[in-house]
DNA sequence: AATGAATGAGCGTTCATTCAT
DNA sequence: TATGAATGAACGCTCATTCAT
């Protein structure tokens, strides 16, 4: 009955993302995405009500979709299977990273409190309860070192994604010996 | 006769990394600035051809502050000793990779390849290769894993500083905590 | 076979009536209208082609309205129930004073001359030599002052409506006095 | 020490009145004015911190401007002579009717209660009050009907100001026509 | 050396209007 | 007949930057 949309949410996410990764909360303008997506600023307003409501939406997105990923790890045995593949999810999706950090911005900055930003701020505590599970298992088995608090553990294998490859290591090589750190450490025993 | 300058360079440098940290490189405006040391913006042009050049030459400062302290290693005997100090640098100095980000910002953004962005490249590269002094002795006296490359254990250890501490573990536990990651890894030895 | 119209003027003018009262001109938008009469907007600019005709077709309604309403004055016999009538007449159509506001708006500010603006700038003349009749028979009877314009007398009683009853002074009593000073004036004759 | 402003604030204000008469205060915009001073936007954004202070300010000048010439009336003695000085101010500022019509806006739209706002709030009240003096003083001397309500007879005359000239009576007749109703009305006495 | 004045470009947003189904 | 999709122009506003004193 209407005309035919000249694209679609995916592709706007995509488009999204790219440039929320180039350019940081602050530097997404919807000149820039209306741009790429060869459409005009206003169009977007059809669909979303403000810059803030286009970003937490399609940040929702992505963090439900990388929770989607991570939530097959329940279907693995044992601990050292988890936690290979979590490494593996972790690296598949590194740019989660970053936008999590964009995503602090519109946190910090706006103060009405939409469900939207409700839903966001829960996400990330979503993925933390999530994997204190894979943690407890691991230091049930007596694979983790009981001692060191969950959140280092969760937040050390998190971080690893954004260690700057500057040297061009390649990346097979690069996660083996980043897998070994975490696991072994960096030292010899003696 | 000229007139008494009336700000001095080590103010300003103070107060654009506050402000740097605490907008980011979007919410640096030179109102702010201005109006924090009490002068006019026009006046920062004196000085400054331009935003960018403003927080290249502060970034510059900065780094080579850091790289001076850090060369303070080499004071040190035997690399336990600096691999302890190394880490106490990297967390005293913790803002440096909030800085790090938005001099990214600066690279990525715009087009114009100034001497300033060309001397702030190869900062972190100087960086490296004077921390590889410090691997390489920690390869010799049989402490570090020779195996793993050089600059993924620099990468690694200048990365812990930017964990998100969630759960708001005290800072002592938190710091040793991430030394015995870092050097005897998560897992527990057979 | 024609699918059955959704929307009949009656409803959209009182709509737009509600809404030009809340809102004035330029508050008055098309999807405000629309919302309210929870059809599209796309569907009013079947009917008008522009807002400026809508709210011009509008107020021609209103105007002919008010001017019907006002024609039943000659069924009175004599000037002072005709006057009394025209004063109630004035008072139950209040809002028209606020619209005819809004159609100066229209009037002022857009350049094109349709026949809808041609129409719209008769009625108020056409109302005028209506009521001239009026004045002429109070003048004839010996009721009014001879000596007083015409447009001035008329205008006078109109305008009465606009005066802001700030104090909250009881509709019955407020009328009575403005009938009183219309008629007597306002200081006491020796 | 700087340069020279392009524009002071009396042709500004000038400019804005024109503006808003004409417009009213939605149609008025920063691009028309800063047009017709052939000054950029920008520039008054300098000066005014939004809109609203804008046409705030303006108004408090027009209404004080307005208050000021109006307790000239003081300097009167009697009654009689103190009405036919109001006639007259009141007729010499015509606009400032349209101006109040206009400021309601800014009142009712926005929230925000500014010091601006406030004052603007105070000053037709200061002006109601202090016409109840004179008000008074014609019911003392025994020239003004006692039992119509003070704020009626205030309102009455000020409205006056408005009745639209249609048949473009010449001036002076028109105010002593004017005159003659408010104080003796338009019937004649039997 | 320092400043206030001024500007142009750009941003987020809204709205009247047009198009294609 | 009616609609959702799309657009361009404009608005309020901010900011980096330049100018003239």
């Amino acid at each position: 009955m209407a005309r035919e949309r000249k694209f679609n949410t995916v592709e706007l996410f995509q488009e999204a993302k790219h440039l929320l990764l180039q350019h940081g909360y602050d530097g997404f303008t919807f000149s820039l995405l209306a741009d790429r997506m060869e459409i005009s600023r206003a169009a977007l307003y059809k669909y979303y009500d403000n810059k803030e409501n286009l970003i937490t939406d399609f940040m929702i997105y992505e963090m439900e979709d990388f929770l989607h990923d991570l939530k097959e790890i329940d279907k693995l045995e044992g601990f050292e299977q988890q936690f290979d593949f979590l490494i593996d999810v972790i690296f598949k999706k590194t740019e989660l990273h970053e936008l999590i950090k964009a995503a602090q911005h519109v946190m910090d900055r706006t103060e009405a409190a939409f469900t939207n930003k409700e839903k966001l701020k829960k996400l990330p505590l979503d993925m933390y309860k999530f994997l204190q599970r894979f943690i407890l298992l691991g230091k049930d088995e007596g694979k983790l070192k009981s001692h060191i608090p969950d959140g280092l553990i969760i937040g050390f294998i998190l971080q690893t994604v954004a260690i700057p490859n500057h040297f061009g290591i390649p990346k097979a090589e690069w996660i083996h010996s980043i897998k070994e750190i975490i696991t072994q450490g960096m030292f010899i025993n003696k």
